[in-house]
DNA sequence: CCACAACCGTACCACTCGGTACAGATCCAC
DNA sequence: GTGGATCTGTACCGAGTGGTACGGTTGTGG
């Protein structure tokens, strides 16, 4: 049906993403979106609807690739190795050897205008998904035992989760992986049992 | 001598203080910074010279005023003192009653495109400071036998300058005191000695 | 009392912002 | 091969951006 697009969509999305990742939500204007994802803004609009939905859908995709250390870390045997493997993954990817650093998450819209607001509630919603699914999977883990019965999970995800974020600064900071590898081991020192 | 200025320059300041705190550099506009000030653009210019200087005395005045309290904390007795008191006044500069939530210099720029640069650098240099500040209070805990021989005051510092910048993310996320105290709890569970 | 210096407000500047109208190009189904 | 649907590029839109020119206003020093 009709005239077939020209452009990889989701090459154009990675592109996306990886500006708004650079700059943030306000910071990244159509010119720079459309010049790194190699089309017109006529073909963008056309594509993905307007600038705050192709936020939307390169957040999508962020969750499913840079960020899908913090799912996968959900399935570690213990809660010790979820909070290491969680810390880790944001290591590494607020760190990327060729990519921009810091959180897509963090430094998409941490202040908000008028304007952003829309993006700044869309991002306070995603980093709490994030909290909570780590909270029940610590939750999980007092159930089986493998936490002591005092522990309170939802405070040691708010740790896990404030590290996180800590972390994603200090990479946004210059910080390399090395350094704040380091940052983590010391964070899991007061580790319960 | 001429003609006064009709506003109290030192209010003007913070007020714009509070916009840049609430909005970061980019999403505060002229308009809303002038508004908020009381004044027109063209006693801003006049004032302050542009919106990067203002920025700039408006990051002056948040370092002698909200986080002072980075500074009063190298003054207690402990190095397990001063990183308690550095963590509990994040928690209360990032969650003030009546002002806006998080932190001026974590929100300011985070994300930088290129005319935000030098603001952004501005910031990284700041915080990368008090971590020195921080650092160097450590390292005379070390030699004054207040902290174990063999602890790294980098990285105790970076640990805690991490919970510092996580802190003011999850202030913005809507954490109030009571929780973010919670987790300084948490955090401080491993600290050494 | 008056000249000069500084401040204030309006009106304006060039520029960029996100977003769109429209015409031409390119494909598929019939 | 032609109609209709979709994509692409250009040219444009109104609004808002940071910043300024300029004339009117208000004060102080001589």
């Amino acid at each position: 049906m009709g005239r077939p697009r020209e452009f990889d969509i989701d090459q154009a999305l990675e592109r996306a993403m990886r500006v708004f990742w650079a700059r943030g939500y306000e910071g990244s204007s159509l010119a720079e979106l459309t010049s790194a994802m190699g089309i017109t803004k006529t073909s963008m609009y056309a594509a993905f609807g307007n600038k705050e939905q192709l936020f939307r859908k390169a957040l999508q995709r962020y969750g499913a690739g840079p960020a899908a250390y913090a799912t996968r870390a959900l399935e570690e045997p213990t809660a010790r190795a979820v909070a290491s493997a969680f810390l880790r993954g944001a290591v590494r990817t607020t760190t990327p050897p060729g990519g921009p650093s810091g959180c897509l998450t963090v430094q998409g819209a941490l202040a908000s205008s008028d304007e952003t607001q829309a993006v700044h509630d869309l991002l306070v919603d995603w980093r709490n998904d994030a909290g909570v699914r780590l909270e029940e999977r610590f939750r999980r883990a007092v159930n089986e035992g493998d936490l002591p019965r005092d522990a309170d999970p939802r405070r040691l995800a708010r740790f896990i989760m404030t590290m996180g974020f800590g972390i994603a600064v200090q990479a946004a900071n210059g910080l390399g992986p090395a350094e704040l590898d380091e940052i983590v081991d010391t964070a899991l020192l007061g580790w319960p049992a």
